[in-house]
DNA sequence: TTGCATTCCTAACGTTCGTTAGTTATTTTC
DNA sequence: GAAAATAACTAACGAACGTTAGGAATGCAA
């Protein structure tokens, strides 16, 4: 009857939830049993409700994790006094490293949120819809001010996002370039454009 | 016991698979049922098999259906001896073409061809991915004739279709600005860039 | 109008799912 | 080292799932 291994100063539903999310991540939240969340934490999938509520606890808990981190973040932002071009740079490396370092979490909390349970769905769409608005008002700042073009501000965001969601395949190549190198890359690209 | 109406010359076959598509995209693959389909047909679940073999024949169908489509459309803007950055702009504006007209498709391939079954899964698997090497590579001519940047081209490959699947959330929101000027955002900031 | 193919229905199958109950083993506390 | 708390186990529940079997209704060709 071996325990679940319990280091790093981390709980055991904390393992629970990190083992969840790579598991939401590989088969989706739906195609992903909690028998098969058993087998990976090693122990019987009765068990693991010792530790948590539901399987919908878990999806809950890694959504409203990611969603607080990016909120952080833009508080942060647009706190500072700095010329919007520099605050969307600032937003968008920290959406890259989130994406290069934390991806899992990030990752399933973009694809399967429309999984939640009330009233969290409902809180869900409203912090991720303000979070939007309050960057589409970050780049209306920069155009104002001349620093961008005159594009939809709301279109900047969703091509913004996307593009950054895109990093999860970068992980499954074969990574002929570093995360360094693609964070260099993507700023290149959405801020500067392709063309020469 | 009313049967399914059949319009349009479109075989019953073809109306479950465009009601299956437009379910699998509202509620993902796998929380979609067979039951929840039959209801949005107008039938009961059992006579679905009348006229399909399996549910993941549905989605087989639909995921082949929306490679072939960029199969083709690629192979017709390769042959043509145009620019590089005219043959991408062909491509990118026919990737949000097909985002703004046959989207329910398009985003149920993009977001679910992980559950098909083997053999398709690895046929969709390879045609993904010479898709990509082959748009990665029309952008390695562009950069080779200093119409472009130099960037990593798989990289832009990546941001570019990522950005084009985020206009799902287009469709969603209560639409301010029109396709025509969405296409026209959407090309200005992934070809010239944010920055004025 | 009869005969045949098609399309629907009801009923049910075997599986898998999330979860609970009750019990046993391990760890922590004093 | 006994008592209390924690965390594992086995067994099983009811519900939902994809799918099949077999029969009734419908549409089409003669």
């Amino acid at each position: 009857m071996g325990r679940i291994k319990t280091e790093n100063n981390s709980s055991r539903k904390e393992i629970i939830v990190e083992k969840a999310a790579n598991l939401f991540k590989e088969k989706g939240y739906k195609a992903a049993s909690m028998r098969d969340l058993a087998e990976v934490v090693g122990v019987e999938a009765a068990s693991l409700y010792n530790h948590i509520k539901s399987k919908s606890e878990l999806l809950h808990v890694i959504c409203l994790d990611v969603a607080n981190r990016f909120t952080n973040k833009i508080d942060e932002v647009e706190a500072e006094e700095i010329p919007a071009k520099e605050k969307l740079e600032k937003l968008l490396r920290f959406h890259i490293r989130e994406m290069l370092n934390n991806y899992e979490d990030v990752i399933v909390s973009d694809r399967e949120w429309k999984h939640l349970s009330e009233p969290f769905l409902s809180n869900f769409r409203h912090q991720r819809r303000t979070y939007r608005k309050r960057f589409a008002s970050i780049i209306d700042e920069g155009i104002k001010k001349k620093e961008f073009k005159k594009i939809d501000s709301s279109t900047a965001v969703l091509i913004i996002l996307h593009a950054v969601s895109g990093i999860e395949s970068f992980h499954r190549s074969k990574q002929k370039i570093s995360g360094k190198e693609l964070e260099e890359n993507m700023i290149t690209i959405l801020i500067n454009g392709l063309a020469k």
